[in-house]
DNA sequence: CGTCCCCTTGAATGAAGTCAATACGCGTGG
DNA sequence: CCACGCGTATTGACTTCATTCAAGGGGACG
């Protein structure tokens, strides 16, 4: 699935042959793997490098002192760790693998010779980097304002979505990790009361969730409960005005 | 109070007095004044600037169709709205004066040229655009796993702190505009709950709060009782190794 | 003086959490 | 092969935290 990012990307904008090489080419250096619940990296650790996932899912989260645990992101096929948090100089939070992973690397030099000499890419990359920054405030709008249904079909939609966007989306399903723990530990709410509000999504028939898998049979019907507004996820081909054009 | 922004950045890394005049130079052109309540930009609009919050305070916020709305972010004198937002076709999200305001908008050709001829300022942007995606972490957090006074208590400590960071808190306390139903829209509390929350911070001897006021007389106290850790503000000068020193 | 906004208070209601028990699938080792 | 343990999902009964509704108070301002 190394071509989720450049999937994900030309949502944004067309890259070129050499746009597309060079990101093959900073995807094949550095490739490192994780079993599931491997952490990638932990809080208080110096980050050196952006991550890219290229295969699974992985995971934001932070703890409280008493163990409360919050997770507030998720990263899939084609996501990146911030732009330039080698700045930092140690991480606020920690990011674990949900599924098993296979990540890139990308080290400060790769980083600044991208923004250097492919325009187009860090661009491209700006425009990731803001709609990671949407996703974070509609996270804080769902938890803030939404009640236990809507959050947990808002998620739905947006992760499915996303899914979409990367390119691994089947008909209308696609595999999901998530168990009703982690869920409940993205949306704020019990394990309990995530088990009861997903039987009330699939006893009106707008999700289908088993085995690890999702399938939305209607999305639409989904995103109307869920007071959904894709607009934060600013797939409209905004940077249409840059496109290459050269095959 | 134009050198809230500088005073900030400073606590990442010192800047040159060339730095300083550059920062200095661009929140004089294009200035602009809000009245308390008015929508700097609405959602839907198209971003053509960043705008640089000079004085009084601002936010963003998102409004669901049913009317509900969540405040996802404050703008304090000194603070930033996303870099190269420009990028974008249309804002996701509002961003509304709360007092008065006076504001630098930065086109795309000063940011431009910010980025090229003033890498240590460059540095510090990027430090700041981090630190501002980790308060809107911090920000899921809280409404995710904090209760009704941890949540507003944590709230208070972090503005408190930035309030001091922008050089705006004079002994033990600073100005704080907001009204209970702004708090209550911020920590996704019920204004009645914020009220009666409010005083139980007040009963402990935790917060003073009158008269647009905020003073904390134990500030050490009021991070307990929030399980506040200050480390996502990422303030230990982490890019030291960047000092200017030519004065 | 009346109006509007903000803060405050009480009582009733409701959404979600907690606790505890049970069920199910899966892998491991006896 | 089967027993056991473990992680995950499910269910019911009870509790708690926060919301809602409704009313009243105070200050600023025209």
């Amino acid at each position: 699935m190394r071509r989720a990012l450049i999937r994900k990307l030309e949502h944004f904008t067309r890259l070129s042959v050499a746009d597309k090489e060079m990101l093959t080419r900073v995807a094949a250096q550095r490739v490192r793997r994780f079993a599931a619940n491997e952490d990638i990296i932990h809080e208080g650790e110096k980050p050196e490098f952006i991550n890219l996932i290229t295969e699974g899912w992985a995971c934001r989260y932070k703890t409280l002192e008493d163990g409360r645990r919050q997770i507030v992101a998720f990263f899939l096929p084609g996501d990146l760790c911030d732009l330039n948090v080698f700045i930092l100089k140690e991480m606020d939070h920690s990011i674990g693998a949900i599924t098993a992973v296979v990540l890139s690397e990308i080290g400060r030099a790769a980083f600044d010779e991208l923004m250097l000499a492919h325009p187009r890419i860090t661009q491209a990359l700006w425009w990731e980097s803001l709609v990671a920054a949407a996703i974070q405030r509609e996270w804080t709008v769902n938890l803030g304002q939404r009640d236990a249904i809507e959050r947990v079909a808002h998620l739905l939609c947006e992760l499915f979505i996303r899914m979409r966007v990367a390119g691994l989306v089947e008909g209308n399903s696609c595999d999901f990790p998530l168990t009703q723990t982690q869920l409940g530990e993205t949306v704020g709410l019990s394990t309990v009361h995530v088990n009861r509000t997903l039987q009330e999504l699939r006893g009106a028939g707008l999700v289908v969730l088993k085995d690890r898998r999702l399938t939305i049979p209607d999305l639409r019907a989904l995103q109307s409960i869920a007071l959904f507004n894709p607009n934060y996820l600013h797939l409209e081909r905004e940077g249409r005005h840059l496109d290459a054009n050269d095959d």
